[in-house]
Order: C-alpha cells, then sequence, then structure tokens
DNA sequence: TTGCATATTTGCACGCGGTGCAGATATGTC
DNA sequence: GACATATCTGCACCGCGTGCAAATATGCAA
C-alpha cells in the first residue's frame, strides 16, 4: 500500500506485459488495415492476429476506430507545451502559428503518411479524426488565452485557435494529396501568408 | 414512357406517398430522440411509430444519423447560391463572411436550436455534422474561387473556406450557449471582427 | 375493369461492433 | 505456500446495417 515511489523505477512485470500486449494488438491491427482496409478488417482478424481474445481488445481500446486514432492522443499536450513555450507579447495569430510549426516537426515519421492516408480513406476514421480537431481547438483557444493572460473564453483567442487548427487540417490535407518529401509545416507555412493576405484585402 | 413534362405537375400518388413516410419517420424519430435521447432510441422504436417496418427506414435514410443529420442537406446548395449573389470585386474575406450571414437568416426556426442541441450532446451525431462541415468546406472554397475566377484549388480560396465555416461552427457553439434571443449570425459578425483585429495585430 | 410492368414494402437471416457478467487465470505480496 | 487483486476469457446478449426474395401497391394501357 506504499505508493511513495519515483517515477524512474521498474515498472514490474504486470505493466510490462500490458504494454506488450497494447503495442502488439495496435500493431497486428495497423498492419491488417494498411493490407485489407479498415472496413474489411474485423475485430476477430485482429484478436487471432494479436494473440489475445476478442473480448480483450476492449480492455486496450475502446472501441475499433481507437486502435487507429488512438496514435494521435498525446497531441493535445505537444501543442499545450509549444504553447507555453511562446514569449507572452507575441501576438495571438503568430503565437498559434509558430506553435504548431514547432509541433509539427515532432509528430511525422514514415509511418505518419500511410497513418494519414489510411484515416483520409476511411470515413468512419475521418469522422473521429474530425472530433479530436475539434478537442485540439479547445486546449489551443485555452491555452492562447493563458498564455496572454485572457480570460479563458476569449473570443480572439478561441476564433484564432479555430482558424489555427483549420489552417492545420488544410495543410495536412494538401501535404497528403502532394508527393513531394516536404513535411507538413512548409504548407501549413504557405496557408497563414495566405490567410494573412486575405484578411488584409 | 413520355416524360416531357413539367415540374408543376401533380407529383402522382406515389411520391406524395413517399414524401408522407419519409415526413413522418422524420418527425417520430425527432420525437423519440427529444424525449428520451439518440442512443437510447432504437431503430425499432422509430419504425412503430412511424407504422413502418424496420427495414423501410433503411429506404428512406442510410443510417440512424442520418435521420437527423439529413436536415441540414441543403446547406451546400443554399451557401453556393448566397456566394454567387455576391460581387465579383469584393474581397475573398469579406465574400465568404457576407455570404454565410446571408445565408444564416434562412436556416433558423424555434425546432433549430433543439436540433442543434441534440448534435451538440451527441457524440455519433457530432462526429457526422463535422463530416457534412467539411463538405461545407469544400464547396465554399470552390464557389469562391469560381466566383473570384480563381483556380478551383486556388489556396487563398481554400484558407478563406476553412477559416469562414470554422467561424461558422464556433459562432452556432457559442449561439447554442448563450441564452439569448439573438440569432447566430451576430456572434458570427462577432466572431469575423475578431479574427480581423487578430489578423491586423 | 382487367392485366401487366414496375416500384415499394416487408420479413428473414446474417455479419459485425460493443457491453455486462462471472468464472478462470496470472501477478504481487506477506 | 496462501491470500488479495488485477487481468483475461468465454458467453450471452443488444443494436445497427445489408442482401435477398417474396408479397404488396401503384401506374398504365387495352
Amino acid at each position: 500500500m506504499q505508493e511513495v515511489q519515483t517515477a524512474t523505477e521498474q515498472p514490474g512485470l504486470r505493466e510490462r506485459k500490458r504494454a506488450d500486449t497494447h503495442a502488439r494488438i495496435h500493431q497486428a491491427a495497423l498492419a491488417l488495415f494498411a493490407r485489407q482496409g479498415f472496413e474489411a478488417t474485423t475485430l476477430d482478424d485482429i484478436a487471432i492476429a494479436a494473440g489475445v481474445s476478442r473480448r480483450s481488445l476492449f480492455h486496450y481500446f475502446g472501441s475499433k476506430e481507437d486502435i487507429v486514432l488512438s496514435t494521435k492522443a498525446g497531441l493535445g499536450e505537444l501543442i499545450e507545451a509549444a504553447v507555453a513555450r511562446r514569449p507572452a507579447d507575441e501576438p495571438l495569430l503568430a503565437m498559434a502559428e509558430h506553435a504548431l510549426t514547432d509541433m509539427a516537426g515532432d509528430f511525422q515519421g514514415p509511418e505518419a503518411r500511410a497513418l494519414a492516408r489510411l484515416i483520409h480513406d476511411t470515413p468512419a476514421l475521418k469522422a473521429g479524426d474530425h472530433a479530436k480537431y475539434e478537442m485540439l481547438e479547445h486546449r489551443l483557444a485555452a491555452a492562447l488565452a493563458a498564455q496572454k493572460r485572457l480570460p479563458p473564453d476569449d473570443l480572439q483567442a478561441r476564433v484564432v485557435a479555430t482558424t489555427a487548427i483549420g489552417v492545420l487540417r488544410m495543410a495536412t490535407e494538401t501535404w497528403l494529396a502532394s508527393d513531394d518529401d516536404a513535411g507538413p509545416e512548409v504548407h501549413g507555412k504557405a496557408a497563414f501568408m495566405a490567410l494573412r493576405a486575405a484578411a488584409k484585402a
């Protein structure tokens, strides 16, 4: 019952096995999705491939979609951290832009594109993805307001957050459609420039 | 076999019955959703209340969510029409703003609020709603580009469309949260003003 | 009116995702 | 080794959604 221990200790067999199983399910599922598509893959397929019972899948993931979408789970914290690193006197829109471009670099690997394509091509996943973006919007709005010491529901902060996340979504889509090797942040920068130009006119 | 008839003729018994049944299902479903919630209402409940078989529901609506979400179906056309009415020399952002506020007036009644709340409070509906917003984004971007004689994938048009739809979404949310009787367009106007101010800084 | 082509409705069987429950099994601890 | 606890599993069940074929209703022409 003594829980007074540091976070750097050894995880113990239980947690290690749990992490293993989690990863095994995740990996097996993504492989199957990539090969035969999301809808065509049943939970039984995944369970068998991962070596667990179908029932156990729900002890690790809330739903079939969640197996894919949980990959992006840490994004909220990343954005908040990136905002907290910005100087407080920076204008709102620039703050949002720089926080996002800072963060974008951390979140891309060789598999990112395949994952993004899977989500983009699967309506059910796309819908869930949008829900995550909305979460991001709210967290970004709150983070921006906090960093600039504005009230938490400040209208400008919310509008800027909505706009910035919209640009992020758009840049991701453009990046996915393009076949060059440029990262999403390049497209994001261009989009922000276009937005400023449009607002000036 | 002679289909050479005007559009102002009588619909015939078949189409009339079909429209009737469609409306009856829609109405019965919304009543049940309002009373006991979306998830707690089964398709059997709706079928019985509407006096049809469960199987027939799918001849009128693609899915359970669709019964609710199809209410907003005509929005795309409304937006395109509103954009087409704007002067071609109007700046992009103003064009989007005015098109949306023009349209907003047409799309609110006493039930609009209840419907919006149902969607807002039901995760499954909210996800589907976001998908519709994305459709709107693309149609708005294309309409703006066409009206200003830009290429269909023009970056500025897309960014402005994404931003404007984001503002629309935000304004709807604010309107839903507020208890005053002001229409959504008031909140939309304020949001656009805040956006311009933020972009100027 | 009768008869025929076509559209609509219905019932049935089935697959799949998701949940509650209870027993079996594994882990951590004394 | 014994006990408390966390995890895994199988089972039964519900609800949404679909394919199919039979039954029913409508439109139309003779």
